[in-house]
DNA sequence: CACCTGTCC
């Protein structure tokens, strides 16, 4: 049993390597961000570097260059959505084997030179010994002979550290020169260059073939290692040759140590004739729809709809482009745009914008509508009044179209077409067609009321209902009925297109038909009592029913607790079979899995292998693995809703909508035709389920949204036109917290403290604790305290293996029990210490994504600091005055402990809970403050410091009295 | 005691 679970692993182990090997791009990260690198630097190194996008933002190219500096250090120095994305653009590029072996080459080299300074050295030091040994001896004559042993030596250092900088200097060349070559052949694909620029790439590109091929050689020839069975006279010794071999097939009766191997064959053979014999063959004829028994408690599906594919019209097949003999990249580029579904629209499409102001563009995905419809805009002359702007709900969307669109139009990113989102703004003066994600469009607002920079706004992906989306949606129709010269694009999915067009004053509805292969749906015959289990059979049933290598599977589930159960479950049933049914490669996948696991999904299967991806909602719109075939959804998904009356968020596994469960199918028909297998009955899918998902407006905290809108002038705000308007209750919720935290006055407008707390792009309360600081002398320490909060909850990580150590790591951060806040802070201070070392995070069992965000976060908190004119001061020592600030942003967050032990709400009378992750669980204060409040199991507080009762009083007097902060003893009544 | 859907500024 043990042997034959070690084989599978050590075949998953050596095919992961392989696959690593072959997929250069996404398993390695680090290209991923060398080639967004190129784009940081937006070709500094070039000469053709527009002024106005290095004027004026010092900020981004400072941090550009730090990010430049950094990203060697460590391959997962982003946030992993852009490394996703970045990694795929990358698949389109290049093949980047230059990258990887570059990479390993140089690798190679440090390892051996460390190898050859270290020999030295000891052999240096051998002889400095023996011949202090010997001057000693030689008694007083012997100084000038010393000395000159010194200056030797000397001379040996100098020799040796001038060896060590050519060889640096060395690696540095080639290193610099695979870049050139890359940024030239990222940023200037299908560009027409001149013929000194092409002589130049070419020689760069021959230099660094020649450079890669003599160093491959050269180490080719130092590593090779004579077999021990030939020796040095050059005799053989077969028998040593061939024993590895012969082992193998010793007769098993004859020998002892033949019988493990005979053992598990047999007993393997006996797996396999249970699994023939009850289970049935997986080497019978393969069918299409027809499912075999598998297993004793096989699952019945009917099949009952098919999603269709919607090509209506033939299709012009597109080559590959390798293949495209003479011609040049952009002209393939250029058929492409030809060949996408779209383009038989695009004067109708021009025609429609001429003629309304409002347009809800419905398009599948695969139209084509994102990256097309701007450029036809573009064209048509629409930036010649203003630029375009499109909008999308995620950074890598915007990013990645951004890249695409610029390519298409032969321009680099960041000139015509530039992206916005935070931390990144690529864009410059010339920029005409600007993507961007939503909430940066809404803070742009802030700054340009009406748009007027805008000609064109297109608002996409507009069904998946973003809170920003949402915001964005009244706020632009508002302004489009006073600018009648700006034209509004609203694009979505097919689902609820009526919907906004019925919104948007009856606004025309263009459909667009996308490319997409036709996808099976099976329901269950009867409910399944148990989702997991149910999840796990059908994953089995499809891998052995199915022929191995058609097609991945992809499990939906709600949460990392259930993607860990599977993932035990389906191992466990794997050992079942033995090592000789088709390898099934778990991959699990959710937002909070290290950087380094979630890579493994983007691997390409193995031959004869299978992959089964379980995933969290992520991959329902956030990212696609190629090559799924498979769609198991158990139909439910954790949601976040928010109680307005208490003020707790909760978060708690829902039924699923149709349209995600429509979305969730969708993902097994992108490179082919799919299945999809729900783990419910069709008469819940018609009968139970909602058609979409609750708008995210309907269910969150709205206090940052008021207070935007606010800062927007908008005043009345239960009259506010919202396509979804939230409950007045909420509305009204958000609105006295603001009123709490003195960011609006007693008549609902907006005070000098309201608008400073506007600026920052954070939660309200932290954005008064940040205001706050200013009073306290901390500003340092809390907008440190602020980023590392707004990190949120993924900064620890605890590995199953290593849980007791992970918690230890953590506690050690907490000094004196002076609570989260503070313990975060000492995180974060400690990085800085080592200067932010990726090594000293993995010490510590915390996420090196997460700390470098926080750092992002705070670098920006920081200038918005001096926009708003509070001064950066440190105040480390006094963690009472840090502790205050804190307070004054969070105080309707505090909580009092009562003679039962239990913590219950100041303000409300409920009774919560210390996260189990929090330091002050061993030792709980009386009176605590806490950042967040979730329901998961229990009634969480997250993030909980200690805080004293006249605290309350003396900085929210408004807010609590006298009584409210007395011990609970004389308020037992009222528990 | 028993912990963490996904995004965004």
């Amino acid at each position: 049993m043990a042997s034959s679970e070690l084989n599978l692993y050590q075949k998953q182990e050596s095919v992961a390597t392989m696959s690593t090997r072959k997929h250069n791009n996404c398993a390695l990260l680090g290209d991923n961000d060398e080639y967004q690198n190129q784009i940081d630097r937006g070709g500094v190194g070039i000469n053709s570097v527009p002024k106005d996008m290095e004027m004026g933002k010092e900020g981004t190219s400072r941090k550009r260059f730090r990010k430049r500096t950094e990203i060697k250090e460590d391959a997962d120095s982003d946030s992993q959505d852009e490394r996703l994305v970045r990694s795929q653009i990358c698949k389109d590029r290049s093949d980047g084997s230059d990258m990887e072996e570059e990479e390993r080459i140089r690798d190679r080299r440090e390892r051996e030179l460390e190898k050859n300074y270290k020999e030295r050295d000891a052999a240096r030091t051998r002889e400095l010994a023996a011949v202090h040994k010997s001057t000693r001896k030689e008694g007083n004559g012997a100084v000038q002979g010393s000395n000159a042993v010194k200056m030797d030596h000397i001379m040996m250092l100098r020799e040796v550290s001038r060896q060590k900088y050519l060889k640096k200097r060395e690696q540095d060349k080639v290193e610099e020169l695979g870049d050139d070559i890359q940024d030239e052949q990222y940023l200037f694909e299908g560009l027409k260059l001149t013929e000194a620029e092409h002589c130049d790439l070419r020689y760069k590109k021959e230099l660094y073939g020649l450079v890669k091929k003599s160093s491959e050689e050269a180490d080719s020839v130092k590593e090779y290692r004579m077999p021990e069975s030939y020796d040095q006279e050059g005799s053989i010794n077969q028998d040593k040759r061939f024993s590895a071999a012969s082992k193998c097939h010793r007769d098993p009766n004859a020998e002892n140590t033949g019988k493990p191997f005979a053992e598990q064959e047999a007993w393997e053979q006996n797996q396999r004739g249970k699994a023939i014999l009850k289970f049935g063959s997986r080497d019978r004829k393969q069918r299409g729809d027809e499912y075999e028994f598998v297993f004793d408690n096989q699952i019945e599906f009917i099949k009952a709809a098919v999603m269709d594919s919607m090509n209506d019209e033939q299709e012009s097949v597109i080559e590959p482009t390798e293949k495209s003999g003479g011609r040049s990249a952009f002209d393939v580029l250029q058929e492409e745009r030809k060949a996408l579904p779209i383009y038989q629209y695009r004067e109708e499409l021009l025609q429609a914008v001429n003629d309304h102001q409002v347009l809800v563009i419905v398009g599948e995905t695969g139209s084509g509508k994102t990256t097309q419809i701007p450029q036809y805009l573009h064209e048509a002359g629409f930036t010649k009044v203003g630029k375009i702007g499109c909008t999308q709900p995620r950074r890598v969307a915007a990013m990645s179209v951004a890249a695409r669109v610029s390519q298409e139009m032969g321009v680099k990113v960041g000139h015509e077409v530039g992206y916005a989102i935070r931390f990144e703004d690529c864009t410059s003066k010339k920029t005409v067609l600007k993507y961007m994600t939503d909430g940066m469009l809404l803070r742009e607002l802030l700054g340009e009321p009406a748009l007027a920079s805008y000609s064109v706004l297109m608002v996409d992906e507009a069904h998946e209902r973003t809170l920003s989306t949402d915001i964005l949606f009244g706020l632009v129709k508002d302004i489009a009925r006073f600018r009648p010269d700006l034209k509004l694009l609203i694009s979505s999915a097919t689902l609820d297109a009526e919907k906004f067009s019925d919104y948007f004053d009856f606004a025309p509805i263009f459909k667009i038909p996308g490319r997409r292969y036709p996808v099976d749906i099976h329901f269950t015959k009867a409910p399944e009592a148990d989702y997991l289990d149910a999840a796990v059979v059908t994953a089995l049933q499809i891998h052995l029913t199915q022929p191995p290598g058609d097609g991945d599977i992809l499990i939906f589930l709600t949460g990392q607790e259930e993607i860990e159960t599977v993932e035990e479950i389906l191992k466990h049933r794997l050992q079942g079979f033995g090592a000789k049914i088709a390898e099934l490669i778990i991959c699990p996948i959710y937002a909070n899995l290290r950087t380094e696991l979630q890579a493994k999904i983007f691997k390409p299967t193995p031959q004869g292998a299978r992959k089964c991806v379980l995933a969290t909602n992520i991959a329902e719109t956030s990212l696609t693995i190629d090559g799924i075939k498979y769609v198991i959804d158990p139909g439910f998904c954790k949601m976040k809703s928010y109680n307005p009356r208490t003020g707790m968020e909760s978060l708690l596994v829902a039924p699923i909508s149709k349209a995600s469960a429509d979305q969730r199918a969708g993902r097994s028909g992108r490179t082919g035709p799919g299945k999809c297998f729900r783990l419910y009955t069709a008469h819940i899918y018609y009968n139970d389920l909602e058609d979409n998902t609750v708008p995210e407006i309907k269910r969150s905290n709205l206090s940052n949204v008021v207070l935007t809108l606010k800062s927007l002038g908008i005043h009345n705000l239960l009259n506010f036109d919202f396509m979804d308007p939230p409950s007045t209750e909420a509305l009204l919720k958000a609105l006295e917290l603001l009123y709490a935290l003195g960011a609006l006055n007693k008549h609902g407008e907006l005070t000098k403290v309201g608008r400073r707390m506007a600026e920052f792009p954070l939660d309200p309360m932290l954005s008064k604790m940040i205001v706050a600081s200013e009073k306290y002398k901390c500003s340092e320490e809390i907008i440190s305290i602020a980023a590392m909060l707004s990190v949120g909850n993924s900064i620890f990580y605890r590995p199953n293996n290593k849980k007791v150590l992970a918690d230890n790591a953590r506690m050690y951060f907490h000094v004196g029990n002076s609570g989260d806040h503070i313990a975060l802070l000492n995180v974060y201070n400690s990085w800085k210490e080592t200067d932010y070392s990726t090594q000293w995070c993995h010490e510590n069992f915390i996420q090196v994504r997460s700390m470098r965000r926080a750092r992002d976060i705070r670098d920006q908190l920081k200038r918005l600091l001096e926009r708003v004119e509070i001064a950066l001061t440190s105040n480390l020592n006094d963690l009472e005055a840090i502790k205050k600030a804190i307070t004054s942003g969070f105080f309707p967050n505090s909580a009092v402990m009562q003679k039962n032990g239990l913590y219950r709400t100041v303000k409300l009378p409920q009774t919560v809970y210390i996260h189990p992750s929090s330091g002050l669980l061993q030792a709980p204060p009386s009176w605590v403050i806490y950042h967040e409040l979730v329901l998961t199991s229990k009634e969480y507080m997250r993030q909980v410091t200690e805080l004293k009762p006249e605290w309350l009083v003396e900085i929210a007097p408004h807010y609590f009295q006298l009584k409210d902060v007395a011990y609970p003893d004389s308020k037992k009544a009222a528990v």
